[in-house]
DNA sequence: TACTGGTCCAGTAACG
DNA sequence: CGTTACTGTACCAGTA
């Protein structure tokens, strides 16, 4: 410990001076709070811009949190919480995790509920130096992480949907339509439908989204909707970033949509391409779902009668889980949005089951189908 | 099995 | 002014 020896008259020279009566402390050092070094400055502004999201800043092969978002992520994680320098007066609550292992961290406070930014040095140091001797690092948001907008695969269940909704009203009261745009960016299924609001609850449930984006302002009685520019949801926007999204001239190939829709679609796309900082993921053209096309159930019959999970929320236990011998992710995927939504049409529901039949009656071409399906790769 | 030391980048402070 | 030597997350490799 010779090190810690030396350290105290190395951290302190000044309270040895004091106390032997030498030495004149600078004045406005200690009358003014010292104003914050080129690192905190940065900091700062990538955290304005990051707002209610943690911020991960990215410090050679750490991501480093301050402030209060250094003690939210310390208590989610079980982390050391320190700290690092002053800011007004006062020691910056600081903790951190490796770059190599930081997917496991942001998987579980996605988990527990926080949204995260990341930023990234956005350039080498050898290029800041060539810039100016004592230059910063540059940094930037690259992207933002979200319980909805998760491309990680290792941090995603293949066999689950991660639905990310959007949600538009047209008028202004609670009588009024509503649009709903719905998307799982890791497979691009894109789906559309327009309700009417008392119908919104039963809807969420079958969905059950992951997140759930809202125009701000927007009272729509959802305490988990996370609020998003409003401007992204004006349904002639979002007809045009449609449009370049599919590389079309006309939407009249996809489908007549609401405006309501339109809306929510609009929104859903910004969203998304403020999440992923102008990289948008793979979407598949959007599919409207007919509202009525099958059993509306709301969410207490629906955890009641345990389809996709049980009144503990376990999969195994379920209708789902008892009846689930699918081979792929995208097979449990289909089964469990089929199940969560029963058929209302009676030549869809004939349909279904004479292909169910025509399986059963034919263990050979059963065999097979299910081995070739098995050397498939997990898509959409 | 417990413990160091090294890893990145920035800040601070001492010294030339 | 520049140089050097120290600090700080979690984690890995190496050592006692």
């Amino acid at each position: 410990m010779g090190k810690r020896e030396k350290g105290f008259f190395r951290a302190f020279p000044h309270r040895v001076h004091k106390a032997i009566g030498l030495g004149v402390m600078p004045a406005p050092k200690d009358l003014a709070p010292s104003q914050p070094t080129p690192m905190m400055a940065q900091y700062l502004s990538l955290k304005a811009e990051a707002q209610d999201c943690l911020l991960f800043y990215r410090m050679g092969d750490f991501f480093e949190l301050f402030f209060d978002d250094a003690k939210a992520a310390a208590a989610t994680l079980d982390i050391a919480l320190t700290s690092r320098g002053e800011h007004g007066g006062a020691p910056i609550p600081m903790c951190g995790v490796p770059v190599h292992s930081a997917e496991s961290y942001l998987a579980r406070l996605i988990k527990a509920g926080h949204r995260v930014a990341i930023a990234e040095q956005t350039e080498t140091p050898a290029q800041a130096k060539a810039r100016g001797s004592k230059a910063l690092v540059g940094r930037a948001i690259v992207r933002y992480v979200t319980a909805g907008t998760l491309t990680e695969e290792t941090l995603l269940d293949s066999r689950r949907d991660n639905m990310l909704v959007a949600l538009c009203r047209t008028g202004g009261d609670a009588s009024g339509e509503v649009g709903i745009a719905a998307a799982d960016i890791s497979t691009g299924r894109f789906e559309t439908l327009t309700l009417v609001a008392a119908d919104l609850p039963a809807e969420l449930a079958r969905l059950r989204p992951s997140e759930i984006v809202v125009p701000e302002g927007l009272e729509i009685g959802l305490a988990e909707a996370h609020p998003f520019d409003r401007a992204a949801f004006s349904s002639s926007r979002a007809e045009a970033a449609l449009k370049k999204l599919f590389g079309v001239a006309t939407l009249d190939g996809f489908g007549q949509f609401s405006r309501a829709e339109l809306s929510a679609m609009g929104g859903l796309i910004g969203y998304l391409d403020h999440a992923g900082k102008g990289t948008l993921p793979f979407l598949a053209p959007p599919v409207r779902k007919a509202s009525g096309a099958h059993v509306a159930i709301d969410a207490a019959t629906r955890e009641s009668l345990e389809i996709t999970a049980t009144m503990s929320g376990a999969r195994a236990g379920s209708l789902l889980g008892a009846i689930d011998r699918t081979v792929t992710g995208a097979g449990a995927r289909l089964l469990a949005q089929d199940i969560s939504a029963p058929l209302m049409d009676q030549a869809a529901i004939e349909a279904r089951l004479g292909l169910v039949q025509l399986f059963h009656d034919d263990p050979i071409l059963r065999d097979q189908l299910r081995a070739a399906l098995r050397a498939l790769p997990d898509i959409g």
